[in-house]
DNA sequence: CCAGACGTTGTT
DNA sequence: GTCTGG
DNA sequence: CCAGACGTTGTT
DNA sequence: GTCTGG
């Protein structure tokens, strides 16, 4: 999967019409927009989070850094960009963070998923991969996480956190065609406004949040999608001299992929 | 009990 | 073509 | 996932 | 560090 989120935008939404002002930890980050790819050999990004705790915007890195002795963790981590809702309190790196009740809250403007056109079908070398963006008619959703401390080879306290996933709609499922192993199609959870206070509330233990989650996921029929334009490099982008080259991201077009008519026919 | 795992996805 | 390593 | 390798022997 | 599997 990849994210992105535009703060600037972000913060906007949330003073001006949502009147949900969280403060915001650091003031650099009001103007940055990310656009961050998860895998298993690239985590420690850093992208705006709000956590139940401090109910405040702040800096947190993707990929959960579990509590274990760091040579465990780090190989750990390599797994925990995502958290599977439905199995979350059964696994050792997450169960800690569930019982201590350290939800967050990440924001986002919207996500890439891949389609994919295998090489049978194009007649080309290689299977075409057409990346959808998908967001709500909002244009403004946020998916909740988990979140953990460490102490990072400085020293200093940092905070990490996962993205949780659960069984993949009809859109997702058909977007994300790709060949798996044997498990079954995710996606990420995504909150529109009216799930966010619920999901930063204290009172809501793991069992309401399952049901949060089941419930408040953004419903298919309020999601839009649309193939865009090859995004060629997403990889580093936590780097902050790169953060021009992804604004133009912000405004990604949809373009026309004539391969998709057979699998998309009059939906785009 | 001890040994071994600890995680998720599948463009970046 | 298929597996491994990053 | 993609990029890159695509192997053996002797020894643990 | 803590849990699971054998």
């Amino acid at each position: 999967m990849c994210y992105y989120s535009s703060m600037d935008y972000n913060a906007r939404v949330l003073e001006q019409e949502l009147r949900k002002p969280w403060k915001i930890k650091q003031d650099t980050m009001y103007q940055q927009s990310f656009l961050a790819a998860a895998n298993g050999y690239n985590y420690g990004v850093k992208l705006p989070a709000v956590t139940i705790q401090d109910q405040a915007i702040e800096l947190m890195e993707w990929s959960l850094y579990p509590g274990m002795p760091p040579d465990i963790a780090k190989k750990v981590r390599n797994g925990t960009y995502n958290c599977r809702s439905e199995e979350a309190t059964q696994k050792k790196s997450f169960k800690g963070p569930i019982n201590k009740g350290q939800f967050c809250l990440i924001p986002s403007s919207w996500i890439l998923e891949f389609h994919t056109i295998p090489k049978k079908i194009t007649g080309d070398k290689k299977d075409l991969k057409i990346p959808f963006r998908i967001t709500n008619k909002e244009g403004f959703f946020a998916i909740p996480g988990l979140w953990n401390p460490y102490k990072n080879e400085q020293g200093e306290i940092v905070r990490s956190f996962t993205m949780l996933t659960k069984h993949g709609g009809e859109v997702f499922s058909k977007i994300h065609n790709a060949p798996r192993f044997s498990r079954d199609c995710r996606q990420v959870v995504m909150f529109g406004r009216e799930y966010w206070d619920a999901w930063l509330d204290d009172k809501f233990l793991w069992d309401d949040r399952l049901e949060l989650i089941e419930e408040g996921v953004i419903k298919d029929e309020e999601l839009v999608f649309h193939p865009v334009r090859h995004p060629n490099k997403i990889r580093n982008i936590n780097i902050p001299e790169m953060k021009e080259d992804y604004r133009e991201y912000e405004g990604i077009d949809k373009i026309q992929y004539p391969e998709l008519l057979d699998s998309f026919p009059n939906t785009l």
